[in-house]
DNA sequence: CAAATGCCTTGATCAGGATCAAATGAAAGG
DNA sequence: CCTTTCATTTGATCCTGATCAAGGCATTTG
């Protein structure tokens, strides 16, 4: 369990994929350097947590790749994810060292983490780290509302259509490939997870992930293997107007 | 309609109800000097729109009395409300001039405005408006996050049991009185405002308001008027573990 | 005063999604 | 190879909350 949790070589910050979208994009050289002093990389596989609600945390951290999520419990289990953490978003919150969440490697996960201490202590002394992270929170809060109105007020196929829709441009973002033809990717969520961050039931999830394929608005080849011949098609169904007004 | 958009007589930040709490609490003389030049006061009354959604804001503001809310529409009219402001909370994202919400004065409300663009001025040469910018934003992300817990995974008699601990929670902490005996205050949303924050509708809202009732875990005498004679007989009814973990 | 309006409550019925249950298929392990 | 396990699908039934509809009550308006 621990054999992965050590194992990756320490990285040039000047090499890192997130460089320019992390909280770290703003810092110049000499606010480099001290960054690269403070941090350490830890990985971890598919399916394990990171830290527990509850739980002290002596760090903050950027996810460098893979997919980290937030969950939520009740004492009865119910449970609900209320955010999906992507490659540069941010973990932790400066001031505060207990995690309010559970958080856990939803993909294989590699983390880049800033002793608390020392990224404090420079938050307050230089205002880059500062400002970024505060772009990248006002981001999460827009995020977060956008969930809010589907939680609240969508169908279960609209859920199903909405999530889809963003991971489908997620992927095509990556790939820097406009919108035309269709598009595949993997879900890197089981149906469990889903229906964790829609507030479904995986059942409900199963089946309309079915009437989705029935309805050729998706193909399904290997359970996990999402294609969606016609994107517009797929926004149609989230609800959303257009395809979501998604610029600033 | 706009005799009461301009009537309010200028104030003293120095004597300024919000000042310690708002996006202003960290600024000292000078920066505070700075900022009563740029800003200006406006009043709603309750109903009254602040701003619609894909509007173009010019100016950056705080809630001084009253509470307004954030709302997003669907095209077929689907309405979930995504945050309740109340005095202190800010309104508008610096960098971004196009609003993303329907902001509506919800009671009567009193903002202090600030003008965009030296306020945008301000933050980027001093840091104390950002830094409390981001301690403001972080407290409305967690708050985004417990919300999409109820939205997503608490039953009805839970979300209203919610709502009313998190009002009567509020007035008990402005009276700054224990929380023993019975706690009353006003209602300051309608049937529908309330249907439309807790993903319900109204005809659900009321009903669950009348079981709460006859079950005796709130009192109603006029409508809007809430008694609740025990607090933590409410809590019990929300859902969450002990009395929500209210502390950062 | 009567009528209209806004806000709320209550009743009857419906339906979307939850729950309970079983079966399938693929991968992992003995 | 057979068994176990895990993720998923599918079926049958139930129930919570939505929808449709009517009525109450207070305030406003003509």
């Amino acid at each position: 369990m621990s054999s992965h949790a050590l194992k990756l070589a320490p990285q040039d910050c000047g090499d890192c994929p997130i460089r320019h979208r992390a909280v770290c994009a703003r810092c110049d050289g000499p606010e480099l350097a001290q960054l690269e002093e403070m941090k350490y990389y830890r990985s971890f596989e598919a399916g394990q947590n990171v830290v527990w609600s509850g739980d002290r945390m002596d760090f903050v951290a950027s996810v460098v790749s893979g997919i980290a999520s937030l969950t939520q419990t009740m004492e009865d289990g119910r449970r609900q994810m209320v955010g999906l953490l992507l490659p540069s978003d941010f973990v932790g919150r400066p001031g505060r060292t207990m995690a309010p969440y559970d958080v856990t490697a939803t993909t294989d996960l590699v983390m880049c983490c800033f002793r608390r201490k020392p990224f404090e202590e420079m938050m307050s002394a230089t205002p880059h780290v500062a400002q970024r992270l505060l772009e990248m929170t006002l981001d999460e809060l827009d995020a977060a509302r956008e969930w809010m109105l589907l939680l609240g007020r969508k169908t279960a196929r609209e859920k199903i259509a909405s999530l889809l829709s963003i991971l489908a441009r997620r992927d095509v973002g990556l790939k820097a490939k406009a919108a035309k033809g269709p598009i595949s990717f993997d879900l890197p969520l089981t149906r469990e997870e889903m229906a964790d961050y829609l507030g479904l039931t995986l059942e409900t999830v199963s089946r309309q992930m079915s009437a989705l394929k029935r309805d050729g608005v998706v193909e399904l080849e290997e359970k996990r293997r999402i294609v969606v011949p016609n994107f517009d098609r797929l926004s149609e169904e989230t609800g959303d107007d257009a395809d979501g007004g998604y610029l600033s």
